[in-house]
DNA sequence: ATCTTTCATAAAGGCTACGTTATGGATCCT
DNA sequence: AGGATCCATAACGTAGCCTTTATGAAAGAT
């Protein structure tokens, strides 16, 4: 799907990440891991009403996403939020709509006529 | 729907506003309308390299996402990003994982003798 | 070792998103 | 008027998301 004047990996990686966003009961589970700093499986499971597996899976897809990650303590897992990636994204978002997405990666090359800013 | 002042409500139009967001298409679309204040539904067809109906249909789902907004002048239809609503919808999902969405205005009470743990 | 708890995965079905093609309505042009 | 352009919608097929049920692997408890 790559396409004119694109910003390649970038906008993939960032629907993905919204897709993980795109959901309730995932953003549930994200509104409830704002509140601590990790939680069980089992726990969100119990607070978002749904099944086990259920749950598993739209964790994957939120692993995926990079909006959580998780960590395992013998038969337990424990999530909590991704925060850095989250607002990598968001960072990356809010150029994305600012300038339009021309410079994602570019290195400084200071080599600017017209530049407004620094 | 859409009650005004809902939380559930808010979370059900955070959702639906990631879902906007969460396609290639789509974000290109939002990429393209980044950098003009306007642009008609043909050069965004042209530019994305989609049919023109399906165009009319990522549209369609972006405006429901409240992520842009369009303007009939003649036969021609004019898109541009709805900023606004797109600012309001980050920072309130800004506000979701800084606090969990609860409590937003809390001064610092200092107390923090119980601290349950189980 | 046996049983229980915790989580992941497989299989299967319903529902929705995505995409193409065809058509129609509205506006502009001649 | 007739034709051309711009956009929306309908009909339809495919692919993928969401959900349930059943099963399995791994660690802790007895």
């Amino acid at each position: 799907m790559a396409l004119p004047g694109s910003i390649a990996a970038g906008a993939h990686d960032l629907s993905v990440h919204f897709e993980g966003l795109a959901n309730p009961t995932r953003l549930m589970i994200v509104e409830r891991l704002a509140t601590t700093p990790e939680l069980r499986v089992s726990e969100l499971a119990v607070y978002c009403q749904v099944s086990q597996p259920l749950l598993s899976w739209h964790l994957r897809i939120l692993r995926k996403a990079q909006v959580i990650t998780t960590r395992r303590e013998g038969r337990e897992v424990f999530c909590s939020l991704d925060r850095e990636a989250i607002a990598e994204h968001q960072s990356q978002f809010t150029r994305l709509i600012a300038f339009g997405g021309e410079q994602l990666a570019e290195p400084p090359t200071t080599n600017s006529i017209t530049e407004g800013s620094s």
